[in-house]
DNA sequence: CCGTATCCGATTTGATACTG
DNA sequence: CAGTATCAAATCGGATACGG
């Protein structure tokens, strides 16, 4: 397990760079950041967008389990940020086709070398839930 | 930053079918990483403990903003998913120190690239706010 | 087809007070 | 110092119905 960070396949070639300078006064963007991103859809559209763009009722679909309601309020939140952009063709019947602005695919980026983490780590951490559960094992050390 | 979307680089760089969403699959655990670092402290604790071993009053004074209550449920769940260890020293007054486990320093790594992102492009997105206020510019398309 | 509006429950967060 | 308990508010998210 002590193989946490020998090869960062994707996008973090390099070795944890000294990034995040300050830690407490620099993460107040990076906390915006998450959650900006960090609510239940978003991450997806960026991702499912990531390919190429889609229609409304495409995202509808392909999401299966978002309601209009939030597909739309993700929709709009990710384009006032500026990341998903959204072309109306003025035919009949309308059709609405979003996509990816590059500050979109900038992010894309680094999500999904999250969403890379979370897949190569799912098992650990739920054998980590599992062996917290009626056991709490809070290190206690010796006093010297 | 055009080099981005040359190729997406781990899991999603297979194309998504219209009829079965293998994003979702793909994404879940993803998701499951959001949402476990997508609260609003979580990801600040574990960039902050990154750096060294905290107290439990040094990590409240850090953040400066963030309740007992919030502060103590964000450490709670991190230790659950075994990103975070608890060590008590039985001295009096007690004192306890929590710092990043092996699988935490692991998700430091793309939680840094996150974070990078936010504050390189937390300009531009602000900016993409305040263009937005007032003023809905959808893009409309000529109808061919 | 692409939304918006309303209602409603579930979850999250903060403020405050209290304890070993 | 390091928490826990309780209450109230805000926000999130889904279902449904309706409109351009």
């Amino acid at each position: 397990m002590s193989a946490a960070h020998t090869d960062v396949p994707s996008v973090l070639s390099h070795e944890l760079p000294p990034s995040v300078p300050a830690a407490e006064l620099a993460a107040c963007p990076a906390s915006d950041a998450f959650r900006r991103v960090g609510d239940k859809w978003s991450m997806l559209v960026v991702i499912i967008l990531g390919s190429r763009s889609h229609r409304y009722n495409e995202l509808h679909r392909s999401i299966e389990g978002i309601s209009q309601r939030m597909l739309t309020r993700t929709l709009r939140a990710l384009e006032t940020d500026g990341l998903v952009g959204r072309r109306v063709h003025p035919t009949v019947p309308p059709s609405v086709e979003y996509s990816l602005t590059p500050l979109g695919h900038s992010l894309l980026v680094p999500l999904s070398a999250l969403a890379d983490w979370g897949i190569r780590h799912e098992g650990e951490i739920q054998a980590a839930r599992h062996r917290s559960v009626g056991s709490e094992a809070a290190q206690v050390v010796e006093a010297s």
